[in-house]
DNA sequence: TCCTGCTATGCAACGAGTTGCATAGGCAAT
DNA sequence: ATTGCCTATGCAACTCGTTGCATAGCAGGA
């Protein structure tokens, strides 16, 4: 489990609450990991029982107090213990890629209308990404060390995206092709 | 949970026992779709019980007897049901991501060896891809429509593959850049 | 005014997935 | 001879992750 780990990453960017948190996952961080405001909540009680991150009661008007986290000394020294630790096997699920073999034994055409609303949402982000790169990292402009790595992961997600969108048009002909 | 009908596309394949199905899931399945033999048994069991599946005792000597599966009616009824309805959103487990974010807050040249063994099993993994495209799909050959299903789902894991390793590139040498 | 949605946290129950272990015969190498 | 690995299946216990629901005040639109 790497949830801890990167909400420790998330709360060294920036503390916040579990609800800020459930929203950067929702957004940024959810792009290389998602989780629900539920398992943050929970790993946050336990971690900050851990003393790995502390809490600090903030009282809101107009809207519920919050507690904001921030990572501690602790926290600090487990992510770096972790960062020296092999990466595990990712488990991966790649539906679509089940869906388009299962369509050799029904009818190819059936998965067209999916791969093509597909193809729009990766466009989607694609843009977003872009959009989040040159608002974030101009050219020319001088980066720390932070921002560069927050740089080259985005760029990986540009990658991503781009070779996703050149595969599902390559779908799309195969499925094109099968259907006549 | 569609681990269901990740085993009813293979098995409509190629029918198999358990044990054969759990190497698949190993092999050439798990690049999109990962399972252990423990859930493939459990799996197996429902599925057979709901009559997706039909099982047939094999003797075998000098090892013990295995229960081939195929694929019966109701479960390619289950399975093109499946295709008409939408993906699921895909939950992204990125964990060099996480790490490479992390290494802000640490010292960044400690990933460099760990990226470097990513990069060295990507291009190990595209290397197979590319034998294996070259024995199952040779240029000029006539294919069925299953066989151009196969060849564009492995055309996917080619081109990622081939993103992945310029994408490590880019980190190697930021995380160089960074070590100055 | 009512309905919807946002902020903010949490409980309870369930289902999915992992880990460790067990069985049991055969094969190959040390 | 013993050790270790391969085929083949399975139990039990556990952790992880999801879903549905609850609370509770405030803001904005129909």
């Amino acid at each position: 489990m790497a949830l801890e780990h990167a909400i420790l990453v998330s709360l060294l960017e920036q503390p916040g609450s579990g609800y800020e948190l459930a929203r950067r996952f929702d957004r940024s961080i959810g792009r290389f990991w998602t989780a629900t405001h539920q398992q943050i909540y929970r790993v946050l009680r336990r971690m900050e029982a851990d003393g790995w991150i502390a809490a600090e009661e903030v009282a809101q008007d107009g809207r519920p107090d919050k507690k904001v986290y921030s990572a501690a000394a602790p926290g600090r020294a487990v992510l770096a213990g972790w960062l020296r630790e092999p990466v595990e096997p990712e488990t991966v699920r790649h539906e679509l890629a089940v869906k388009i073999r299962a369509a050799a034994f029904d009818d190819p055409s059936a998965l067209v209308a999916e791969v093509e609303r597909h193809r729009e949402s990766h466009a989607a982000l694609l843009a977003r990404y872009l959009s989040g790169e040159r608002r974030d990292f101009p050219a020319g402009a001088a980066l720390d060390a932070q921002q560069q790595l927050q740089h080259v992961v985005l760029r990986g997600g540009i990658e991503y995206e781009r070779m996703t969108l050149a595969w599902l048009d390559d779908v799309l002909a195969t499925l094109h092709r099968l259907g006549n």
